[in-house]
DNA sequence: CTGGGGAGGGGGCCC
DNA sequence: CGGGCCCCCTCCCCA
């Protein structure tokens, strides 16, 4: 995912939380910070038995679980199995995130205003009010047809809002180009994280070895391998892997204990 | 088969 | 409203 953000805050005075990454002058000192994986919540809520009480690692057994509604109230396992709320970044805080999210996931009182759709919560009436003009909420998840308004000429795609269907129908149009190879993207800054492929930026090192990298996220996974226990862990087995990618891969090619 | 890097994508939020 | 930023996910490929 050659994420534009990537590159873009090299052009910007713009300065994502986590550009801390690659400028820690005590780069190892730094990571138990970015990437507490030993301080992973450790799931006081006990809303799966599979949350292991260590809080390190994800196991894949409460993937149904967590593709189901979670309850609002009830604090969601964060981390990268948070699928419930992967779409959200109101709440898509996990020891993943590090602190870069600006919107705090957390129940509290502060976020008091309530998205009656989706019952995520904002702090002011205008994020609130912006949101709800994107939200389809779970009724509408339950029934599409019910909400969206704006329909997708290339796909079944629907959207409530004309600024998302138009975003979406950049990923038909592929409107950005790439002056060197061709391939089109469905935004400027994609199309400048690809450019990276071809100028071989990298500019996110690794901490622990000066491995670079030109994307974050990449970044972020690689970071997995030098933690000695990996978020994912396989419900039978108890293995950790350090993408939920080779946990799927691992179950699906046949668990040995399961 | 496993681990890990490279790369692309979509959606949401902020400005 | 649009651009930019950020998130997370996923696939592919290779060692």
């Amino acid at each position: 995912m050659p994420r534009s953000f990537l590159v873009k805050k090299y052009f910007t005075s713009k300065k994502p939380n986590y550009s801390e990454l690659e400028s820690q002058a005590d780069p190892f000192s730094a990571v138990p910070e970015r990437y507490p994986l030993a301080e992973l919540p450790t799931g006081e809520n006990g809303s799966s038995a599979a949350y292991y009480p260590t809080g390190l690692v994800w196991n894949v057994g409460i993937l149904p679980a967590l593709y189901a509604p979670v309850s609002p109230s009830t604090p969601s396992p964060p981390g990268p199995l948070d699928l419930s709320s992967q779409s959200s970044s109101s709440s898509s805080s996990s020891e993943e995130d590090e602190g870069r999210t600006s919107d705090p996931p957390s129940p509290e009182p502060a976020d008091c205003f309530q998205c009656a759709r989706c019952r995520k919560s904002y702090s002011s009436p205008a994020a609130l009010s912006r949101h709800q003009l994107t939200c389809a909420g779970a009724d509408a998840r339950a029934s599409p047809a019910g909400r969206s308004a704006f329909h997708c000429k290339h796909c079944p795609k629907e959207y409530n809002s004309l600024g998302a269907l138009k975003m979406h129908i950049r990923s038909h149009t592929l409107p950005c180009v790439c002056t060197t190879c061709g391939k089109a993207f469905s935004r400027p800054w994609l199309l400048r994280g690809h450019i990276r492929t071809h100028t071989g930026e990298r500019p996110f090192s690794c901490p622990h070895c000066n491995r670079a990298f030109a994307d974050r996220s990449n970044l972020r996974a690689h970071l997995q391998t030098h933690s000695e226990v990996k978020k994912y862990q396989c419900g039978a087995c108890s293995r950790t892997f350090s993408r939920m990618s080779l946990l799927h891969k691992h179950s699906l090619t046949g668990c040995s204990s399961s």
